[in-house]
DNA sequence: CTAGTCTTCCTAATAGACTTAGGCAAACGT
DNA sequence: ACGTTTGCCTAAGTCTATTAGGAAGACTAG
């Protein structure tokens, strides 16, 4: 038996591209398997099980989001850069469907301490230094925002908005234009 | 045998009732069986398969969620209305995660145009008369509402908001209030 | 270089879940 | 009372996840 090269970083590429492929829901231990011709039980080699691979794609997909939206925001303040974000962001869900639905997996606390998501909260923070916002709003915001950007594209990539002729794309740019006003004039408590 | 009284409306009732206890993803003909009492085989006499029995509970909650919504939203405008939207919705959610869950799954066309989803964005959009909005700023409004409630809720249900000492509570009410703001002040195109 | 160890992959087996086919008996309509 | 429909069963095939134990390639110390 020739090896075939198995490591948890192939692995875990792999399971990616077959979650962008066929749906998250759909990556089996067996598919992976077959995609690296090896028998399923070699994979317990490299993996704990199942939910550990989904795991290992869910810190992956975090981790390349946070660097596709720091390059996006790099540079930006203001409206240029929550612009910037919130594109980077949509993009990546819409390029990678099954990766980003890796993302939004729940994790144990442990493993959230220790994936990209901390990250992610500290640009959305970024973001607001465009804007004057001082503590307890500015963590009302940045929770506002990762509300708006993830439900519109969960809502959007669930088919939510088909049913209505209005471009997707303008929505998407209003609902920015929205959010930049109401950064700008947060109201008062 | 004798016979277990089993219909397509108690299975999907009870289907709901599983997915609030053990999540949406772990609806399960077998355990559904068992909670009847009966074979598995047995269920197919009721529904096509397990994505019909998921379709259905989905049905479901959409129907009642669409019911909580419009019971909370009678006899209320403007801002009222939109904090008895919201309302209704994030508890409907924290109240039946399982059916939640359901709600948010992907359904063809057809199944879609039956469901209940209709009268959400019917309701939404009459939440809009207390703005003044003219066609395409509504639709643009209606979208990113859909979008901070359900972003709002499904972030909060994964954890997203744990690590933050930040009152969740507080972060919404806030949040409705930056909403109410921008829909008074819709910025122009 | 060789002996021992570690690692990768295999076979075999179990268990849970989905689904279809075919049969029996209860419930229902006439 | 009789025939039809319908609810439930057994049996069986498929797929996935997972564990145990074995064989052989790959590395490592002497």
């Amino acid at each position: 038996m020739v090896r075939a090269g198995v490591t948890v970083e192939r692995l875990t590429l792999a399971a990616a591209e077959l979650a962008d492929d066929v749906g998250f829901d759909n990556v089996t231990v067996a598919a992976l398997a077959r995609r690296f011709g090896v028998k399923e039980a070699s994979l317990y080699s490299h993996i704990k099980n199942a939910r550990d691979l989904k795991t290992r794609v869910a810190l992956l997909a975090l981790a390349e989001l946070a660097d596709q939206v720091a390059a996006a925001v790099a540079g930006r303040a203001g409206k240029d850069a929550l612009v910037a974000f919130a594109g980077a962001y949509r993009d990546y869900a819409k390029r990678h469907p099954g990766r980003y639905a890796a993302a939004r997996m729940k994790l144990d606390l442990e493993t959230a301490a220790m994936s990209a998501a901390g990250r992610h909260a500290e640009m959305t923070r970024a973001i607001l230094r465009g804007y004057e916002l001082s503590d307890p709003d500015q963590t009302d915001a940045v929770r506002m925002l990762g509300s708006v950007f993830h439900g519109y594209v969960s809502l959007e990539t669930a088919g939510a908005f088909q049913h209505h002729p209005r471009e997707v794309e303008a929505s998407w740019s209003r609902t920015l234009d929205a959010l930049d006003s109401v950064l700008q004039n947060w109201p008062p408590a």
